[in-house]
DNA sequence: GATGAATGAGCTTTCATTCAT
DNA sequence: AATGAATGAAAGCTCATTCAT
């Protein structure tokens, strides 16, 4: 009778790995690492990832369907459009709160390290659970007459990484406030930017 | 009569470091990498940088200041905030397109690899001299009435996470046009979202 | 069944470390040198010693506890205090003609590299297995009438520095003679040294 | 009108050399660390001294002529043999306490790394100037009835051994009390082991 | 004599990955 | 599935020595 099912092996390495590469980077990070906090051999990590590499794309996977999964959520909930921007940045800023490896992951090694995401996740291959809600929201604002109908990139850039640049100073300890006092503005400028004109 | 001055090695250095650092990541660059393409032996590049580390944290500072300087210009220019926000962009996207070397390491390696940065760079000390400008123009823009009384760091965040996002997006080739066919667009959406209301 | 087990490996690195140390000495001593020796990876020998230091200081342990056991039995056998010292010396000169190794050691790695034995074994912390024994051998010869009372490091340094040049003078092939044929002089010199006026 | 002249220069060199080799070690210290201690270029030392190695054996001759000397003098006052024991333990020590370089550099440079004075000091070429007087100092104590008559190199050993061990126990800070202190006691216990029986 | 930038071999150490058990 | 010893390529960095000026 096996302790833990081989899912649930590969979830404490995924969550293992998750802490550890957010944390200290994806370099820094050894495979002897994971598995020592995981608590099993490093020969058998190799049972479940089969490279360094592929675990780091599981991750991103992982995380991306994580997120798009919750703002898929808010895009069906019947709200108007400008509470749902409301919605996904609290739901943003919250993560970062209560599960910061999972944004700083995104930041830190899934934004900057390309060599490693190069081949398997070319464009947004790994990414698109996450990026297909949010060009749906943003489709729908559009069609409502509640969004200015612009370049979906901009308004993705515009968001994403505002989103990313508060929770980027947050972690760097440069923010006065809790990321939470932030919600209501950042919701508002966002909101300001992209509204119908 | 020297080759090479002292100073004009650095430079150097400095300008095939940048490259290869923001191409293939501060971890994956190594040392005969950046001496090699120098042109010069890895033994002598320690006579101009104690270390790896010295060297990234010197990059830093001198894109910092390089665009501090830059927007110290626009800053100094007597245009209206509305158009001050246009040529920062305009400079941002310019330099993204001509020397792509500067964005890509202040987004792939200074945000990213806290571990490098952390002794010596803490808080915004390596970046003072671009964060500073930005903080004249924002104040400059609340004073004139022309900009809404926010925290700075909320309209920090947002300045730098959308111009990060967007170029990041071009990087990836995933921005169907040029970055300068987003200058009018992405400029407008800042301001609409930092304007008095 | 397995070939080597850990421990024999650990033990075949001190033999071969002990041997390459002491004939070349410790910095001209290279890692690859040891591990070529031993039949192993480069690789694999920091799984046993987890840097070149740490093997210096072990070793430092091994031999003094290897001749404290010696000295500990001469102490507890049943002989005159200047049949003792005539043990200890023969003990001491048999070593350095079988074991040469660890003689040399002590005189040419131990005592003369403090940088790399200062942190960790300070004082006399990793020699005083075989220190200990000597301070009982004196102690007791004082108590039996045998030995005249004095400091103990004067006793110490005797014996020591004696021995320890002898086997010098002997590494260096000037003495015309065996070690083995000074026992007698050498024993009896200590003798009329240390004893009770 | 040269400042320095070629001799002093060289002094320089030596008096710097042998503080550094003997605080830091033969390894540890480097010739830029002596070039610029000595307050000259790393190109112009190598005008005074064609290598590493050649520096450290003139080194060895330098001291053994100045040890030698002081010997000398003491062989050639007019007193008793025990006292001449006395003032040539009294002459190391002071020694040790004004200039511990010299005796340092003895114990822990020359006499530990093997390699570098193999070729060109062999069997004791370099240090001839100070075995030469210590032999005189012996067999002119055999001839007056003073000392036992024994193999030469056995009452050098005991003499070297002792007051380098003692020397050696003071710079571990192993000793209680000063170097000074012990002089008596150490010139009586030499004098009981060579005097005549 | 004097300078110090330049060389490059070589050192210690790390780590993704394999594989015999 | 599981173990962990083993591999070996490669990294960052050092330093004795040279040589153009």
């Amino acid at each position: 009778m096996a302790r833990v099912t081989k899912q649930e092996r590969k979830d404490g390495i995924i969550s293992v790995a998750l802490k550890l590469f957010s944390e200290k980077g994806f370099y820094i990070t050894t495979i002897p690492d994971i598995a020592e906090k995981v608590g099993m051999s490093v020969g058998n990590f190799y049972n479940y990832f089969t490279s360094k590499d592929i675990l780091a794309k599981e991750l991103v996977v992982y995380i991306s369907e994580y997120i798009g999964a919750k703002i898929k959520k808010i895009n069906e909930s019947d709200i108007a459009t400008e509470k749902k921007i409301y919605e996904i940045v609290s739901m943003y800023f919250d993560m970062a709160d209560e599960k910061p490896e999972m944004i700083e992951y995104f930041l830190r090694v899934y934004l900057s390290n390309r060599e490693v995401f190069k081949e398997g996740c070319e464009g947004m291959i790994c990414v698109s659970a996450f990026v297909t809600e949010l060009m749906i929201f943003f489709d729908e604002g559009v069609e409502s007459g509640d969004l200015y109908d612009q370049d979906f990139f901009s308004a993705f850039g515009l968001f994403m990484g505002y989103l990313g640049g508060m929770v980027f100073l947050f972690g760097e300890k440069i923010l006065p406030d809790s990321l939470s006092s932030y919600k209501e503005s950042i919701a508002q400028n966002i909101y300001n930017a992209l509204k119908a004109r």
